[in-house]
DNA sequence: TAGCCTACCTAA
DNA sequence: TAAGTTAGGTAGGCTA
């Protein structure tokens, strides 16, 4: 929408009037569009390919509008920040203008929707401010929120997201213009109402590019809650959902638990002490394979497997393990737990969209199919999250304070086993060294060989690696870094190489250059230096040239 | 000035 | 059922 405004200041429901409604309607999956409008305040000249849909009065126009829309009955409503902006500007017009009727604009006849102010709130998310649209049968997405959630980004105006992803900028009109503009002639609303269309078609276009129905569907059928729950909700919901679905096919039960104890945190991953410097070897990457998920998988941790300590003398010592912490837990051949069972689902669905990843060769494509691949693997970490989040519903910190007990365990071992294997006391002509490792990986430094030969190691050590564990456990080669600047814990760069012909791409982690709260002088000064230490090698260089961008 | 605290953002 | 988790670097403020 459009609104009218006083020339100096941003407009507001109580004194300035919509002036201009615009909608682009297509059916998800081709490209037909089955309406493209707008209505508007005042006489407009012709638009191609658009309807123009006149009105002398405001009220009037409104009620076009509501009709409108119950007419092309849409599934899903998109736009860009239309629920704190365009919805509480048009029911506040309404409710000023007392137009019957206008909100009833859902699928159930003369039931108004419901619309009030909510926060969303979260560790990973922060404290968002939005509004709560309840329209029967049809799901509110707007891209603002959308894009919000899924990327993470310095600027989020439609302008800059539309650069980003579509390449493409709308025409802008300055809102204190639109004063003039609309008071005019024909010609001059016209102008209003092309911006508005465009205004409309970019987050369709958003929409699409970004394959938001598919993703977001398969996420609904993977973890069973409704389509709208995706946008409104958190991981949580996802979570339970599942093992609501899985319990119920099992024949049990989830309690309902009175939230208490919260406060005391548990132990979380170890991050190996780095060995800081600038390595012109290259250093090899292994990394588990999803290893939360899988820790829960080979050990059957649960909520129905784990046994209470008043319960444990009673059982077969045999029949349970002890997990690092202490806990116990039931062993898959006498009780297979409800979370390895959800988590196998969600990795199988991850699986299957990391093969659709490799397939495509389009870069778009592939960036929207990470994103894809990624949402599936937050959703399965989100389970090992969910028993650990004490501001949940069903918070059981036994489970994930084991989780990350093993995890720490493991990296431990991990780091252990390859010095040790890879060492001149076990008849190599080298000596191994773990220079770093977080949580789940492990950055070696096998020594001075060429780019094959680590590439040869790595995948060796993978497998020798993952042979001392237990079955989903899977340690990966991923990646090599030649050469590599390690600074801190979390914080390093290097030229990442997957095959010996040809480097992929710089690589990046915690430093400035890919934080959003720095300038961006300083993050274009690294990114420069950083090509110059990493692609050509050359120290001098990189040290003058920022010696060059302070002085100036 | 060292040491502690918080805000912010990121890695995993 | 409102809200996945912990670890950790850096900058800047405050205080003993
Ligand atoms: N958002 C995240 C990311 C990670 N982790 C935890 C659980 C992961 O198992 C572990 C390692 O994270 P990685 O980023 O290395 O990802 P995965 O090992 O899960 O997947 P993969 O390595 O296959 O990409 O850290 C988490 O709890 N939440």
């Amino acid at each position: 929408i459009e609104c009218n405004n006083d020339g100096e200041h941003f407009c507001t429901p109580d004194k300035n009037e919509v002036i201009q409604i615009g909608n682009v309607c297509k059916i998800a999956g081709t490209e037909e569009i089955i309406a493209r409008n707008i209505f508007t305040l005042g006489g407009c000249s012709e638009i191609a390919d658009a309807d123009v849909f006149s009105f002398k009065d405001e009220a009037a126009m409104l009620q076009a509008w509501r009709n409108f829309v119950v007419e092309v009955d849409p599934d899903i409503i998109t736009g860009y920040n239309i629920l704190n902006f365009d919805y509480s500007y048009l029911f506040g017009r309404a409710d000023k203008l007392k137009i019957k009727d206008f909100s009833n604009l859902g699928r159930i006849k003369n039931k108004r929707i419901s619309f009030k102010d909510s926060t969303f709130q979260s560790k990973a998310q922060g404290i968002r401010d939005t509004k709560e649209v309840v329209m029967e049968g049809r799901v509110q997405l707007d891209m603002l929120q959308h894009i919000q959630r899924e990327h993470k980004l310095s600027q989020y105006s439609l302008n800059s997201v539309s650069l980003n992803f579509l390449k493409e900028q709308k025409e802008d009109v300055h809102w204190t213009i639109i004063k003039d503009l609309q008071a005019g002639t024909d010609d001059s609303r016209r102008r209003i109402a092309v911006y508005c269309l465009k205004d409309c078609y970019l987050p369709l276009r958003l929409l699409e590019k970004l394959m938001c129905i598919f993703n977001y569907t398969e996420m609904a059928r993977v973890t069973g809650v409704p389509f709208s729950y995706l946008c409104t909700r958190g991981q949580q919901i996802k979570v339970l959902s599942q093992l609501l679905r899985k319990a119920r096919s099992c024949n049990m039960l989830i309690p309902t638990q009175t939230r208490g104890d919260r406060g005391d945190k548990f132990e979380g991953a170890v991050v190996i002490e780095p060995k800081p410097g600038f390595y012109k070897t290259p250093i090899a990457t292994l990394d588990f394979a999803s290893l939360y998920p899988s820790i829960m998988m080979a050990h059957n941790l649960c909520y129905c497997t784990l046994v209470p300590p008043s319960v444990a003398p009673k059982l077969d010592k045999d029949s349970f393990i002890v997990t690092p912490t202490g806990e116990k837990f039931m062993k898959a051949e006498h009780r297979k737990g409800l979370l390895p069972i959800v988590l196998e689902e969600l990795l199988a669905a991850r699986k299957k969209a990391r093969a659709e990843l490799a397939q495509t060769t389009d870069p778009f494509m592939q960036k929207v199919l990470d994103g894809r691949q990624l949402a599936l693997k937050i959703s399965a970490n989100s389970v090992y999250g969910f028993t650990g989040a004490q501001a949940g519903q069903l918070p059981c910190l036994q489970i994930s304070g084991s989780v990350t007990s093993y995890g720490r365990q493991m990296i431990d071992k991990t780091k252990a086993k390859v010095e040790e294997y890879y060492s001149s006391a076990n008849g190599f002509d080298f000596d191994a060294e773990v220079i770093y490792g977080d949580t789940d990986s492990v950055m070696v430094n096998f020594g001075d060989m060429s780019l094959e030969r680590i590439i040869q190691l790595g995948n060796e050590a993978s497998q020798v690696v993952t042979a001392e564990f237990t079955k989903p456990i899977k340690l990966e080669f991923e990646k090599v870094y030649y050469p590599y600047l390690l600074m801190a814990k979390k914080r390093y760069a290097g030229l990442l190489w997957t095959k010996p012909e040809n480097y992929d791409k710089i690589d990046m982690k915690g430093i400035e250059s890919v934080r959003r709260d720095n300038c961006s002088l300083v993050r274009n000064t690294i990114n420069t230096c950083l090509s110059k230490l990493l692609i050509e090698r050359d120290v001098d260089a990189a040290v003058e040239f920022v010696k060059n961008t302070v002085a100036s």
